[in-house]
DNA sequence: CTGAAAGCGCTTACAG
DNA sequence: CTGAAAGCGCTTACAG
């Protein structure tokens, strides 16, 4: 009845559980002859360590808490995946949580990890710095993923002005002069990076933008209005940099509503290399997702084993062009 | 220094570490004064409860354990986006695991969630009944999903013979007669069972199939092979039901190939509803993988909870039909 | 090499 | 309503 204890195995073996504790985390001080009574009897009861109480007497649990928003699709499962991977590497399980809408509920989760993990990594986008620190156990060393205003906090992004910035010299390389682009609003931060980098690199470049950014929302439709809005000011443009990959299959769509071949006529160029992306041929930016979640807990590890000096608060995960058919050469 | 405990509350509010515990718990047994002398004290502090301790005393940690391979996507983003949703309803939280390649490890995986979880959502679809067996630490509680062979444990599968039924019967209703079906492979158990159903619903229908189902991989190609093949053969069809998504696809790219329009000659159906179909207008099954995922956790917490007789041990999800494009009426 | 004992931070009968 | 004490299942100085 009920699961062997470290108790039971020694009883068994004939030992104090001290010895069997020693044996089981293979220190060397355990004479062989005990050491292979003890394996015996661990074996025969089928013994399981708890881990729980293995956690509360090292006051480790060797577990990273990991608190996302309610989200969908492919960012979060490669987030995840990329966590994961680098955590079982390091010998770490993965609590979850989710904060959805609400946020003091938000607060509470990340306070009933307390005790449970050795860390958080944390993505919440929609969260102000206050809210943050109200949340955010002080003790608990964290790292923030995609969080604008992380403040002082170790935190990761993505490198928008480098992505921005390729992608605009990807264009003006394959002969592209005038180079509209779609915004995702001015609300959010990575919108804002992308077309502050796209203004900076088309100047450095010598060149003009056609008309100023039209403003979209990161949704499809914005992309398809944006090449409506810019066909009925009858803007001459011969390329379109969308801020993410949803606008730029919005805007292939007006294209071909308004007979403009791409990528004969016109360049379409995105950001995220979504799956979509890749079936349809959409050239874009590519971010490492996992290698972003990867990276997070190698920060938090070394920060929990703390066997580094820590560098910068906040750091960037690069980007990759993707280069397919929406860009191809000019004729 | 260090986290304050329940003992520092206990000091700051001169009572017993006993009454702390009761008044974090929301015992009623606890003079209202001292009540309060206590949150004040708490507040003061910023003690937050240590989870594992709690764990520890009440044998309980209302968490569970969810072990997956190591997969991509949309499916596992939506079994975890809908076990989490129901998990964190049910006051629960998830510690998850990545069960590699390697199956020696994946037991071990699941050895070290004991003591950290109540219980266990497993997906092991490459497991075999032994290794389930071995790798299971027989005392948790657990439920499988869409894991094949899983004996008598409690289980969930996706309902093939329904969805395949549907389709065909929906294939039928729309005028088709020479329905093809592409197979995903006789080694695994859901295209066994899909082109089962698809013999039988034919057959209900009086209609016979024009050929065998051409065998295929679950791979793209496979579906514009397929095609191929139908072609050289000679084979007459209207139809072509593939054991999943990305094979319809690929026979879309096939009939394209061959100038045989869709639907207006031949009609295409798939299974899953991966975004792509949606996207593209693909008729497909589609899959309600978080509603399988809420569906797992609200077993095993009813195990947990035991307030319920459990039902039968395995338990098949039901899948809808989307009906898009590429089945469109007859002309 | 080994064991008795204290401790990790909680909860909960038990007695008052 | 309250507290002293035992216990959850481990680990680890300490003494031998």
């Amino acid at each position: 009845m009920g699961e062997p204890t470290i108790r039971d195995v020694a009883a068994r073996a004939q030992v104090s559980v001290a010895s069997v504790s020693r044996a089981m985390n293979g220190a060397n001080n355990v004479h062989p002859d005990t050491r292979a009574r003890i394996a015996d009897a661990a074996k025969a009861l089928g013994y399981i360590p708890h881990a729980g109480a293995r956690s509360l007497s090292l006051a480790r649990s060797h577990a990273i808490g990991v608190v996302l928003p309610d989200l969908h699709g492919e960012f979060f499962s490669e987030l995840v995946r990329g966590i994961d991977r680098a955590a079982s590497e390091a010998g770490y399980h993965l609590l979850l949580s989710n904060i959805h809408a609400d946020a003091g509920l938000a607060a509470q989760a990340m306070r009933t990890m307390r005790g449970r993990v050795d860390g958080l990594i944390v993505m919440a986008p929609q969260f102000g710095r206050t809210l943050l620190d109200a949340s955010l156990p002080g003790s608990l060393p964290s790292v923030l993923v995609a969080t604008p205003d992380a403040g002082e906090r170790a935190s990761l992004r993505i490198d928008n002005a480098q992505g921005s910035a390729e992608m605009v010299r990807h264009l003006v390389a394959t002969g592209r002069r005038r180079i509209v682009h779609v915004t995702g609003g001015q609300a959010n931060l990575d919108a804002r990076e992308r077309s502050g980098a796209y203004r900076a690199a088309l100047a450095e470049a010598g060149l003009e933008p056609p008309c100023d950014p039209v403003e979209g929302d990161f949704q499809e439709a914005a992309g398809l209005l944006a090449v409506r809005k810019l066909v009925t000011d009858g803007t001459g443009f011969d390329a379109i940099f969308a801020a993410n990959d949803m606008m730029a299959l919005g805007a292939l769509q007006g294209l071909r509503e308004a007979g403009l071949g791409v990528p004969h006529s016109i360049a379409v160029a995105g950001f995220d290399d979504i799956p979509l992306a890749r079936y349809l041929g959409l050239t874009t930016v590519s971010l490492d997702i996992a290698g972003m979640g990867a990276r997070a807990v190698e920060r938090l590890v070394a920060a929990l084993e703390n066997k580094t000096g820590d560098g910068p608060a906040e750091e960037r995960i690069g980007t990759t062009l993707a280069i397919r058919d929406t860009t191809g050469g000019m004729t």
